[in-house]
DNA sequence: TTGAAAGCGCTAACAC
DNA sequence: GTGTTAGCGCTTTCAA
């Protein structure tokens, strides 16, 4: 297999030296118009890519932004990441991504991996991380921007919001409904940090109004899909049957609780309210609709991308920005 | 701003030459175990990072393997990539990610971008390209893998299934319940190649049976989302209301048809069958559960790894294994 | 406008 | 076991 063809290959059947194809291939170059279509057609000739590899070495830039996501399967996290991966394209970066499946240790090892790849900026998705990791990525001396969370320590720039707020947003919507016998279905590891958060925050909102908190459904290790919500479901209709309201941990297992009081013959929202979080599309499709926290996860992807792109213009304070959630009123829980 | 440490940096700090601390880096090389001890001390104190750029470039190696899909935010997709990474990382390799948003104009452009880091292998989502596009990947003498189609000329291996003859599966299923007015909600445009495909597999499946194929509904570009599915059943009852069941090109909009059917108070399947593709979760969850196609996704991203990993031994021959998806009969089709 | 030389950080090959 | 040399493909710098 032949190696494939070089600036150098390309120099030769153009008749010019290197540095004219180097230069012919950039847009600005000051190459004469005869040289540049010489080379572009001894480009077309011998399939000639450009190798952004070496380039890269000799510029001491990569255009490598490293992305990690818990996961890839979550409609939340490939907005954001597409939103991102827009942005940047449009400027000549390139996302690197990787999957830390809600576990610290593996972001430890995937951060590791990604920075030896020289990313010119790192975006991680959640405030939690093991002290290695923040040792990497603080000798990394780039550009960190945390998102979907507001970590009280955090590395560089933060764009997120406070996962424990939305559920007193969502509290205090269903108390306003006259509910107080609220469940709240979830995972029961701390792996899914902003999980655990809404669970702190649903726990603190209760709390606050002298509500008791005792209607925790644990469904294990992130992430609680559909069915793991309909079993939720299924087990509270009978070890709580007198719950008025369930929050789950995000709308894809509040469907799946939905699911299972239409199997149980149980009305939603008459007889049994249900709330969700993220805003999935099927939040708005199901029926009834489900209420919900939008936590707009492009407007975290865009604003994230803005960070990176201003990263020369605006280099030192780092910036925290808050992308509000807001509570999206569906036909799950009661009509005032 | 300090430049990161290089092994020269490292091999001054510990008293060796780069050549050791290249050594040192590795598993194998040899080195003493004091030469190694004090390599190790040197780098964790001075931060050093490795650079897989620099490596890349002199290996003429760079464990990139270059993965295009429509979209990120689909979950069968999302299953590939995620079976296909883990697989691939297990053995050093990176996913390099882009997403053609169902467009080969920019499947082209994706594809240039990605072939100048030099990837080692690329995988496509489905075998429509432009010409351009193809050459590219030709001239780029690395191993290219086709998913989700078995098109009628590989550009090189394949993995994937006829779409068409899952449609077949399907309309055979439906018929054998005695459903004959089969009505088909898809995309209008061809963007989407296998929802085209299963559109044709569909159409052809009825002429064999000598049945009208001239219930289709066409919702617009890909992808078609579950609002649209709802569209497209809203649209159904008022136009055709003698249609007995509906093919919708995806579960997505399956289940949005489902629950336009809840809506306007249509029983499924008593006066309608619904049926989907892709085994998506929901299809598994929603009431009543849909019947569909599963395509086995992270078999295929699986396969595609396989296929990848094994380049070194059995370069030669194109591959072409096909992934046979299975019919999943739901409730939303009647028993028969 | 064009070219020659040097070097980005790393490793194969070959000394010793 | 360790060091020296050369060079991967590109671009900056400087000279013509």
């Amino acid at each position: 297999m032949p190696r494939p063809p070089t600036m150098k290959d390309v120099a030769r059947a153009a008749g010019v030296s290197v540095m004219t194809v180097s230069r012919a291939m950039k847009d600005g170059g000051s190459v004469s118009a005869e040289a540049r279509a010489r080379v572009g057609a001894a480009a077309r000739d011998l399939g000639y890519v450009f190798d952004a590899t070496a380039a890269n070495l000799r510029l001491q830039r990569t255009g490598f932004i490293a992305v990690t996501v818990p996961t890839l399967n979550n409609a939340n996290f490939a907005d954001m990441v597409g939103a991102l991966s827009r942005a940047l394209g449009a400027e000549g970066l390139q996302v690197l991504l990787g999957a830390t499946g809600y576990d610290v240790a593996q972001e430890e090892r995937l951060v590791g991996q990604l920075l030896r790849r020289r990313p010119e900026a790192v975006v991680l998705t959640g405030g939690s991380h093991t002290a290695h990791c923040r040792d990497m990525l603080a000798k990394a001396a780039i550009p960190v921007i945390e998102t979907w969370d507001l970590p009280d320590e955090p590395l560089g720039h933060v764009v997120g919001f406070s996962n424990a707020a939305t559920m007193e947003m969502m509290v205090q919507h269903l108390t306003s409904r006259g509910l107080h016998r609220i469940a709240f279905v979830g995972g029961d590891t701390n792996q899914d940090t902003r999980g655990a958060d809404r669970k702190r925050g649903f726990l603190a909102a209760m709390a606050r109004r002298g509500l008791a908190a005792d209607r925790l459904i644990g469904m294990g290790a992130p992430p609680i899909s559909m069915r793991q919500g309909a079993d939720a479901m299924a087990r509270l209709l009978v070890e709580m049957p007198d719950t008025q309201a369930v929050i789950c941990v995000s709308d894809l297992s509040a469907f799946g609780a939905l699911s299972a009081c239409a199997r149980a013959g149980v009305r939603v929202p008459d007889d049994m309210a249900v709330a969700g979080f993220g805003a999935y599309e099927i939040a708005s499709v199901c029926v009834p609709t489900l209420t919900t926290i939008d936590p707009f996860p492009s407007a975290i992807g865009a604003a994230a991308a803005r960070l990176i792109l201003a990263r020369d213009t605006m280099d030192q304070p780092f910036q925290r920005i808050e992308v509000t959630p807001r509570l999206v009123i569906g036909g799950s829980t009661p009509a005032r």
